[in-house]
DNA sequence: CATTGGCAGTAACATTGGTTACAGATTTGG
DNA sequence: CCAAATCTGTAACCAATGTTACTGCCAATG
């Protein structure tokens, strides 16, 4: 584990801590599709992303979906850290959005690293600011943007986090998580192809010229 | 000052936090309608706030406003955080919803305090949760909620905030808050009329049977 | 290779919300 | 007290999005 460690958490936190971290984290590989963590459940630890990214999505009662923002290498998931914390449940589901490999904090280290080091705290307080910067950004686009501009920026998005110029989704899919319907996604698909801005095959869309 | 601190946050901070509060934070008093903190706009120091209501708010490249949450008694605001630690200009406007007092801590004691007393860090980390949870409530109510629905959530919201039945704001005031139309909300607040749910004068706006 | 199920395209229609325009009421300021 | 500004109500219309329904296409499977 060290090497993943190293290579990712390295330059971020000191020595002692990446020691401790090598000692108590447990190393972790999930496939992609993998449900990390649903709406209503308790967490135990804390996950430092290494590779992959995880995708978060909200939901309301009546089970509409809506996807708030990815997690990448070097991420951790900041709502889980006041899971942790406050031992509240989950408001949110994680689900890998690509293979990924984590290592798994245990929640008794939080309060622990957080008074000896200071990267730790860095750490921490820059989560907290980059999830809620996603958060700023997930409630631009809704209030904001009109359907067809956010399906434009979820498929860069999509393939930026997947380092893909091909999206590999349905349609059913993708309306899902931008919290409308099918209909209206194809519509709109159609239409972007129409100005040459995508590619539709089935299961898959391909951005050009972007 | 001392008298504030103890009534708001003695329960919360240990004695020698307590004192150091009192010493290095100025007391601070500003009277309802006053921006405290404007988007691209550097911080300074962070706010206690001790009592009154402050509305937090977004605004889109096109001077589209969105209110995100409000601020009471005991909230800090997490968005400063972020900013005294990163350096980073704010991303929201803060402008006071009724007369406000708060205590303002010099940024330089934000990572002095993280280290020395848990108690601090509790309320940091504490504070980033519920904002992330404020963040949470408002993309919900902008994703799945229907207008008639958030003008509704958005009277009742004010109506607590304020201690008052009576919502003293023009539609128009109202419609820049939902980033809707005045027209739309007098139309929807004159149905609600119609419902019993409300009673609609110049300037004001009465919740009923509530 | 025939059947089944999932996927995408499209038309027709309904609903919600945004826009424009104007009128009447009330307040404010000179 | 009069003129101007502000606030609200309402109608008519438009645009965006959501819904229903049906079609053909493709892929997997026995």
């Amino acid at each position: 584990m060290i090497q993943e460690l190293k290579d990712n958490y390295g330059h971020l936190f000191e020595e002692g801590l990446l020691n401790e971290i090598n000692q108590v984290g447990t190393f972790k590989e999930i496939p992609e599709g993998f449900k990390m963590m649903e709406i209503g459940q308790y967490v135990r630890a804390m996950p430092l992303l290494v590779s992959g990214a995880i995708k978060i999505l909200r939901e309301d009662g009546d089970g509409d979906e809506l996807l708030l923002y990815f997690l990448e290498k070097g991420d951790t998931c900041a709502m889980t850290l006041t899971c942790c914390l406050g031992q509240t449940k989950s408001e949110i589901r994680a689900i890998a959005e690509t293979d990924a490999k984590l290592i798994m904090i245990p929640i008794e280290k939080m309060e622990e690293w957080s008074e000896k080091y200071k990267s730790w705290r860095s750490f921490v307080f820059e989560s907290y600011h980059n999830r809620l910067n996603e958060m700023l950004e997930t409630i631009d686009s809704i209030a904001f943007l009109k359907m067809d501009e956010r399906l434009l920026k979820y498929l860069l998005e999509k393939s930026r986090i997947s380092n893909d110029k091909t999206i590999h989704n349905t349609h059913q899919q993708i309306a899902y998580e931008l919290h409308t319907s099918r209909v209206v996604v194809s519509r709109l698909l159609k239409k972007l192809e129409t100005l040459g801005k995508i590619e539709l095959h089935r299961n898959s869309i391909i951005l050009k010229d972007i």
